[in-house]
DNA sequence: GCCAACGTTGGC
DNA sequence: GCCAACGTTGGC
């Protein structure tokens, strides 16, 4: 199974819009990235994801979600009065997709951005690289192990 | 608020 | 296809 890392402000939707959401999943829509849309759209169900807290108080992985739909046609591209509409996108050929994330755990305390930094092996992660501003990255097996063994 | 890095747009 | 201008991201 496929590992995944999410970027999100927290208050756009957070760690704690997860735990609110009791199981229910949440759809991860507005993804406006190409590079970002095809890592969803290669996301399947049962996929475990981070989710990182950004441009906020507490910069860091806040928790683990999971996949629960794959990739389907971003709805809020057809509608007019959604920031994320967008009008060059049809039904017939969406441009934009989304998929459905459920909470799995919220971790016992955030990992900060400055932690990640500092910890040895992660210097492939998209995440650290140097102006990266991808919002939707694949992470490898070894660098999954590696923060969540950290998480504890 | 600042600003570096990046992605997109649009004129040519 | 090139590239300048612009808008956005996101850490600090």
């Amino acid at each position: 199974m496929a590992k995944w890392l999410v970027k999100s402000e927290p208050s756009e939707c957070g760690i704690e819009d997860f735990v609110q959401s009791a199981g229910q999943s949440i759809p991860w829509d507005g993804v406006r990235n190409y590079q970002a849309r095809n890592f969803l759209a290669q996301m399947s169900e049962g996929d475990d994801v981070f989710l990182y807290h950004s441009s906020c108080a507490q910069i860091g992985i806040a928790g683990i979600v999971t996949v629960v739909n794959g990739a389907y046609p971003d709805p809020t591209q057809f509608q007019p009065d959604s920031p994320y509409f967008d009008p060059k996108s049809t039904p017939e050929k969406p441009r934009w997709q989304a998929v459905d994330l459920a909470l799995v755990r919220k971790l016992p305390r955030l990992i900060p951005l400055k932690e990640l930094k500092s910890l040895p092996g992660l210097e492939e992660l998209a995440l650290l690289r140097k102006g990266s501003r991808l919002s939707v990255m694949p992470v490898g097996e070894k660098e999954w192990h590696i923060i969540q063994g950290h998480a504890g």
